[in-house]
DNA sequence: CATAAAATATGATGAGCATCATATTATTGA
DNA sequence: TCAATAATATGATGCTCATCATATTTTATG
């Protein structure tokens, strides 16, 4: 028997695993996911994972670089068809957004998992410091693009900024204060990048 | 019987828990510090644990604000008989340094449970939350003495930054890669607070 | 030294977990 | 419709954990 051209069950149920496990991992934590839950919330029983992923650790790597693409994506479409500068500012304002805070499982994967990664099994760990890197690459790229004098070095101080604002933000219990530690912070960036 | 002045035999052990558990919380996150190994750790057995704690929850929100506290007088040593520039200074170095990345047990427990603080049960959380205003209050009083104009907003910055940078350098694999995280927000915060 | 009380240890309970062997159901090709 | 195979479910295993009731040891006082 040949591959029929509909191999493709399974594929669809691994990608909704992968999926529900991205944000789960995010709200969650690596530890907090159990895979029965996470089967469960697709409707489904915890014994057929491993027809998916050989383990949880398996899991956790590829979720890890599947919610890296998946902000990659949301941050491409916010800044798309913008000028350097416009886009600048745009990732900024949807990095360390109100709405990231609130909204755990969408939001950037460095600022719900940073803490645990030193934790993380080896091959997830290394999927996330490549992941890491991504946003700094990219603001650094556009402050080259709008000729900033020290694009690698304003870079790293501006999302370690809006990283660090963010996980303050939601370690912070009054929403007034967090909101307004958000805005600070994106204030302070684009002020120091001369975009306001 | 009257309360003999040598009721101390369990203070001094309640105490060794603490300790312990707030250095341990540090290096594991709440999660996989375990009750047992806990106690092990101590050379005691898991059931006298709660003699001194009514809980697990209950330990996690003492220890967090021991952690504090630990963190506090550390800083008060770094900063104290300086000019308030010189005692900034000092409070950026020893935030933000290599030594601190490398020795997560002895560092601000912000930078390594601010990602878990939200899932912590809830007094701990409320502690946390406390505690995380501590740094930043301490900078903004620090600037307002060096008459800086926005001490509030400079400090937020100031600290969301360093942290940023601190857990962005724990995250990172390459060594030398995370040094120069570090180093690059301490100037970068410097330079802008005018310490340079 | 003897005894009361404090401090700590033992062992058990029940829950949640990752994993896997095996059974069942669904799907597809003839 | 029927058989082959893919997809998923069931149930079990062995682990770690927080918690607690009870037992033992240590300490300090008379």
């Amino acid at each position: 028997m040949v591959k029929p051209a509909t191999l493709r069950k399974s594929e669809v149920t691994r990608r909704n695993i992968l999926a529900e496990a991205s944000a789960s991992l995010r709200r969650l934590g690596l530890e907090r996911l159990s895979v029965a839950s996470l089967m469960g919330s697709l409707n489904l029983t915890h014994g057929g994972f491993y027809a998916h992923f050989k383990s949880k650790d398996d899991l956790a790597a590829e979720a890890v670089t599947y919610a890296f693409d998946e902000i990659s994506a949301t941050m491409v479409k916010a800044t798309e068809g913008r000028s350097p500068r416009e886009a600048l500012i745009a990732a900024i304002d949807q990095y360390a957004s109100l709405e990231s805070r609130n909204c755990v499982e969408k939001s950037c994967p460095s600022t719900s998992l940073a803490n645990d990664a030193p934790r993380f099994p080896s091959l997830a760990r290394e999927r996330f410091a490549e992941g890491l890197e991504r946003f700094p690459a990219r603001i650094e790229r556009l402050l080259r693009e709008i000729g900033h004098e020290d694009p690698r070095r304003a870079a790293r101080s501006a999302v370690s900024e809006l990283l660090g604002a963010m996980i303050v933000a939601r370690a912070t219990l009054d929403t007034d204060s967090a909101s307004d530690i958000l805005l600070v912070s994106r204030d302070a960036v684009k002020k120091r990048l001369g975009l306001l």
